[in-house]
DNA sequence: TGCGACATGTAAAAAGTTACATGATTAG
DNA sequence: CTAATCATGTAACTTTTTACATGTCGCA
């Protein structure tokens, strides 16, 4: 994903200042948006600014000087052309999915260990969709039509993450169960492995 | 996400090389996966083992020397430490989301042309469930109890996201609709604005 | 009058990718 | 015998974050 051009994308909507992309990029996660520093964007407004594709609408005397940038034709054309290619696969990581999908590998006399994350995520996911439920109704933001569209999406994986924390925190609860696969039995070795280490640790110390 | 906690955890499941880690990272992503590079990969390697946390197990010494690593008992220790750490909030960014939310912002005339898009993006999608669903029967690879609920979690997912692409593409098929909300009337202003910067670029040309 | 939000910017550091260099092993 | 896969590593480059520096405006 190219930052710059999610930001002719935010300015598309409304001549806006860096402070008002850094606020458009501050709405909880979903796909939509994420994190970007001033240090990034600042910068990236200067170099948009250079290639002729935003240019400065005002530019205020007073203080640090606030800047509105709008895009230029040069601009709109490029963020029409960059719409229309095919868009990169989406880039996804998660530290509660990796530390559920490892923790019976390592955690081995701690299975309700996990649920407290799951517990957390859960109370998280809640507060995101309650905002992108509000969202189109808040009376304040611009939704337009294809915006509702990605909200619908939102929602719908919010949900279904809800639904498995649901699920996943049941079953941690119930009985161990085997492994789904292990034809090398690699389960069992790691059971071997750390015990091996921890004795190899003890006998270190002594 | 610490891809050096990622590192301890992939060799938690067996002692292996780095370019066997690189493999685990091939999967195609859904949150537990995604690229790292042999330049990102074998200076973590040799940085872990410098801190104590994992050990070479073999090194062959033809070639240019396969090295086996493991982790040490501080190794275990810290990957352990982590699990128990409460995860970071999911990294998401979708360029197909960003795409179809800005599309009517600026492609005002040609409403159907992000299906190709969301075609696009179904059979990947499609490829990435089918993927999911074979893995823990492959006979090849060792899926955890907690392993598999992670598959689960990202089964569900892409199905919510095959239901939103057909529905999103039957809506967009459809009548346009008004913007969800739009209470300074942005969406109308854009009109205008893109109007008279192409306005201007022809003038310009004349 | 003092705090929080508004507002811009830079330099150094961190993190990761790309491109390159090298060579062994294995399956067809 | 040759192409693909296995296998390690470095240097230069790119991207982004962090930390800092600076100052205004509105409101309680």
């Amino acid at each position: 994903m190219t930052i710059e051009h999610y930001i002719l994308a935010v300015i598309s909507t409304r001549p806006c200042t860096g402070y008002d992309i850094k606020q458009e990029f501050e709405h909880p996660g979903a796909g939509m948006y994420w994190g970007i520093s001033f240090g990034s964007i600042y910068p990236k407004l200067k170099k948009l600014e250079s290639e002729g594709l935003i240019e400065t609408l005002h530019h205020e005397e007073t203080g640090r000087g606030k800047k509105v940038y709008d895009l230029t034709s040069k601009g709109w054309r490029e963020l029409q052309k960059w719409l229309k290619e095919s868009p990169q696969p989406p880039i996804l990581k998660d530290e509660l999915l990796i530390k559920v999908s490892f923790w019976n590998h390592v955690m081995l006399e701690d299975r309700e260990g996990v649920i407290p994350h799951l517990l957390k995520r859960k109370k998280e996911t809640e507060e995101t969709l309650a905002y992108y439920t509000n969202w189109p109704k808040n009376g304040v933001s611009t939704i337009s039509e294809f915006g509702m569209y990605t909200i619908q999406y939102v929602q719908k994986k919010l949900q279904a993450e809800l639904e498995w924390i649901d699920e996943t925190i049941e079953a941690v609860k119930g009985p161990a169960k085997p492994p789904a696969q292990d034809p090398s039995n690699l389960i069992d070795k790691k059971k071997e492995r750390i015990k091996k280490a921890l004795e190899l640790e003890k006998s270190d110390e002594s």
